[in-house]
DNA sequence: CGAATGTCTGAATCTATAC
DNA sequence: GGTATAGATTCAGACATTC
């Protein structure tokens, strides 16, 4: 759960940095943060200025720009930043980067370019879209996030039973189902105008840090805006790092996330997998005399049984080894879960899955 | 609704032609067809063998076809065949392109930078996706189509008032719930293995030729596989030109669009999207701050107390789980539904059943 | 014969740790 | 870093079979 010491990070952790973020992210050391979120600008005007995604018919105007010219100088962009973010990641970080159909495309094809690994591309289906007023193209009732690991290679953290949690215990799709940010939680100046453009919903950060960070673990979003990313992560128990380069938005950010109260250490705990929980070899049950030697192991059709012996091992007619491999041998399977295969015969000629004395050995060793 | 003729298309129309689809676009006049329907290689790079945790093997797309070298490479075919594609694409035509997180990107890139204006990306949301059966992604349950019109400047077809019929009299969104090709819609060979791996289903063109064309007009599908585009669009009542470099492929495809009744004129309307049933996991009123981390949840008697957790699970004492398990456990019943029997406290120091909270929550995202 | 249960399958970039 | 092995992992729908 702890942060690397003595890299620098530490003196910028939970801090908003107003500047230009491609600057910012030089500062900060390689293969420090374990994941990043960025909700980048879509699309630049011609003088290089940034534009927030206002459509034409809410500014009213053609588009103004050279779609030509602007395109290469937005992928210029992209790249920049996207070089810098994947030099701050983790090696076993993931990335995610948000964008509608003006720019995700871009977006996609530079993360790859660069080496980043696309593990899912996630769609958010908005419950209250804008409805399209002149009837002239479907409703744009969704925008995508790309979810991506710094290389194919990477041991990316993904926290799989709380996602099914999250889900009442269904797999987590890739289409999410969040409303817009509107309400009390939208951010609004003293005339009740919005504060920002494109603010995000706070469930959406949810369940984007829950899904790919442990607490403790550093979030690093380069376009902070009103500060969502980072009010989430301090509520859930992360650490964070958030770059923006417009000083409002920056102050408005630090406002916003002062004042979020983070959450007990127990509520920010999330259901842990099996793959998160102390391995317990089976020879432990056996020298504890849970399963103790002789004892004999059936598979839930007493299709076979096996013998156990003092040092775990297993024995089923000329099969021999561990529970798993004698398991995949009388079966003639590639490989089997010993622990969800064989079972123990009870006193009363039930049946006990060996899986659950590991987990009673798990509870009593705390 | 007339064709335009004397172009040399109208002896190519309603057929399926073999070869390569970049070669056979070229035979085509330049601004013939009203759409294009396509559906590429998604370049998906599967390396070993998957097994579902039952042990059997999933039977992945490993076809020669869909094998490249490298992402280079793969541009460079979307390169070349949009770039056809274009050119018989008629000023005011739009065209269709899908794919997945492997290839869209690519596919969306190429289109831009060919000079096609995006329109919408459109989700196709599968009601029964494959899941991930090692639990390290979200389940990969949507396929996403760009819809594109040749340029800016379009005055491109969009049949507004056909697609709110198709959903009940409200604006068709960018979301599109629909089944997988399965059951008897899947074309089979003799020992009932399926024809091709990749075949989709009607639904999903039977969508999406009724938006953009009218009848009488072209519709161009340049992989056709096994027919459904040209099937689908026989049935509505529009001519078809198929292109598929299988001469198997190509042959089932014939054999298939033969068996099509074209519909009336007036019966074209009626499947539809497979309706969704709402549902609302407690986890998403967490996320979501209607029933916060670190909520307490009391039955009805005050009898238990349980806390609200991240991702929804809740705990109380040593039970850990969804609001039904623990519900269950601590009542040392064998089910227990969680809506019904845990309670908020409000701040009156009244108890809020959990369900009605849920209820709020389904009426307000329609 | 209807209900209940079991089987099969789908565009999939599908593991983690110790030695 | 390569190799061996422990062990984690599935949802919806169509259809077949059994009770």
């Amino acid at each position: 759960m702890g942060v690397s010491v003595g890299t620098g990070l530490d003196l910028l952790l939970d801090q908003v940095m107003v500047g230009d973020c491609i600057d910012l992210m030089r500062r900060l050391p390689p293969a420090s943060v374990h994941a990043i979120f960025a909700d980048p600008p879509y699309n630049l005007q011609l003088k290089g200025d940034l534009r927030r995604p206002n459509d034409t018919l809410v500014d009213g105007v053609d588009d103004a720009w050279d779609r030509f010219d602007d395109l290469p100088s937005y992928d210029a962009f992209t790249r920049a930043w996207l070089t810098e973010a994947r030099r701050v990641l983790r090696k076993d970080g993931t990335i995610w980067v948000m964008g509608s159909y003006h720019n995700v495309f871009r977006l996609g094809t530079a993360l790859q370019d660069l080496g980043f690994w696309v593990l899912n591309d996630v769609i958010w289906r908005k419950s209250n879209p804008m409805p399209n007023f002149r009837g002239r193209r479907f409703t744009n009732a969704h925008e995508t996030l790309i979810w991506a690991a710094r290389g194919p290679e990477s041991r990316y953290r993904f926290n799989y039973a709380a996602m099914k949690a999250l889900n009442e215990e269904v797999q987590m799709r890739s289409d999410w189902f969040i409303p817009l940010c509107t309400g009390s939680e939208r951010l609004r100046d003293d005339k009740g105008a919005k504060l920002h453009p494109t603010q995000k919903p706070e469930a959406l950060l949810h369940r984007v840090i829950l899904s790919c960070t442990a607490p403790g673990e550093v979030v690093l979003d380069p376009f902070l805006g009103t500060g969502t990313t980072a009010a989430v992560a301090r509520r859930l128990g992360r650490r964070y790092i958030g770059l923006e380069r417009d000083p409002g938005y920056a102050a408005a950010a630090m406002a916003r996330i002062e004042a979020v109260e983070p959450l007990s250490e127990t509520a920010a705990l999330t259901t842990a997998g099996k793959r998160e929980q102390p391995r317990i070899p089976f020879g432990h049950l056996v020298e504890r005399g849970v399963v103790p030697p002789g004892s004999i192991l059936v598979d839930r059709a007493r299709r076979w049984s096996a013998t156990v012996a003092a040092d775990g091992s297993i024995r089923c007619g000329r099969a021999q080894g561990s529970i798993h491999q004698v398991g995949a041998a009388v079966q003639e399977a590639p490989s089997c879960n010993g622990w969800a295969f064989w079972h123990v015969e009870q006193p009363g000629g039930r049946l006990r899955l060996l899986d659950e004395y590991r987990v009673e050995a798990l509870g009593s060793q705390g």
